[in-house]
DNA sequence: AACTTGACATACGCATTGTATCTGAATTTT
DNA sequence: AAAATTCAGATACAATGCGTATGTCAAGTT
């Protein structure tokens, strides 16, 4: 094999290692994840990992910012095939129950992310699925279809409540049938927000 | 000192050993505490601890289920004081807000117990957040003045709405300021389920 | 009073994290 | 191009913590 760059193999060690982040956090949860195991699974040393993200915690930092950050752009793509302004909070919101459906990003996002890197609007990555929502309820004041309430608050609400609720679906009994009920009330919930009903 | 009976004692060791539990990991976080730090603080050993509770998750197992009971008994309190069912579901929703802002409350019951304990919903002490709520959204769309929508769901929006929003109260730059807004947006958004605006 | 039980202590093995030091290949310097 | 320098990653080490296996002594039993 011809001299790799530097910076290249590091990177591609970088997307290594949060690649087998992504599979162990997610399956194992973070706490009993073994570093040795995890970098062994991908040819390299606990070395590489402590020299490109400082400590474990740092490896889970990096594998949330990516999968933040791809749940964000489904987010967004879902709301673009939406109608109007309205229609496409709903649709951010319903995207993101069916999205923590998803074991990955259940554990990794929703439960450990925050018992262990803190409050969620304070991550780095700023939490896309939280600042895709404020945008948008920003849009919806603006336009005089939402009520006027604090824009934090209500993202917060949101995000939170679709959240919490795929969270209830993923470890239901039967999560086929419950993911529409979600649905159907959140949507539901939402509406008080409206200036007027529809 | 006089003879102690068996049982006494091994529950006053029970109560000392959840009582320092509810101190080491409102504080340092469930991973973070150490069992032997915990257990020399009350002049007891892991042995007692292992013997009591099976392991260190047993513990939390504990501590999670008095935090949880009190959290409910506060609620239930709230809502009796308050007029009518609306308001008491109103009231109890405020009330979760409120109590989350204990650091305690917050790491404990909403940060480390879904991250260690699993989904709340299926904890033996049935989290009682949840069940009080599902009782009040039971009544009210008896009563007609709620839509009918799933009641396990609406019952886990509202409840994950409002937990959600105290961790966003408690984390925010000014908390003071933060929690009329929060109580404000998810007073409005509730309403969604209402029948007819008030 | 001898025996049994069991709540808790003690001692041990194993796993895991973080750090300190080392190494060799890629890059830079002369 | 050879020597010098960097630095990504490996190796080695120290510290801590969990869980278990075993021991012990007081409370309870017969």
């Amino acid at each position: 094999m011809a001299a790799r760059r530097r910076q290249e193999t590091m990177e591609e060690n970088r997307a290594k290692l949060i690649c087998a982040g992504r599979k162990a956090f997610g399956s194992q949860g973070f706490a009993a994840s073994s570093m040795d195991e995890l970098t062994a699974s991908v040819g390299l040393t606990r070395g590489a990992l402590y020299h490109n993200f400082g400590d474990k915690k740092g490896l889970l930092a990096a594998v949330v910012a990516q999968v933040d950050g791809e749940m964000a752009s489904r987010a967004r793509a879902a709301s673009a095939r939406a109608g109007d302004e309205w229609q496409q909070l709903l649709a951010e919101g319903t995207t993101y129950i069916a999205m923590a459906l998803d074991p990955e990003v259940r554990r990794i996002v929703l439960l450990d992310g925050p018992a262990f890197l803190g409050d969620p609007s304070h991550w780095p990555s700023q939490n896309a699925c939280l600042e895709a929502t404020k945008e948008a309820v920003e849009r919806l004041i603006a336009a005089g279809v939402m009520k006027r309430v604090d824009i934090d608050a209500a993202a917060r609400l949101l995000c939170g409540a679709a959240l919490n609720a795929a969270l209830w679906v993923a470890d239901s009994d039967d999560p086929q049938s419950a993911l529409p009920k979600a649905v159907d009330a959140f949507s539901l919930m939402a509406e008080g927000f409206l200036v007027e009903k529809r």
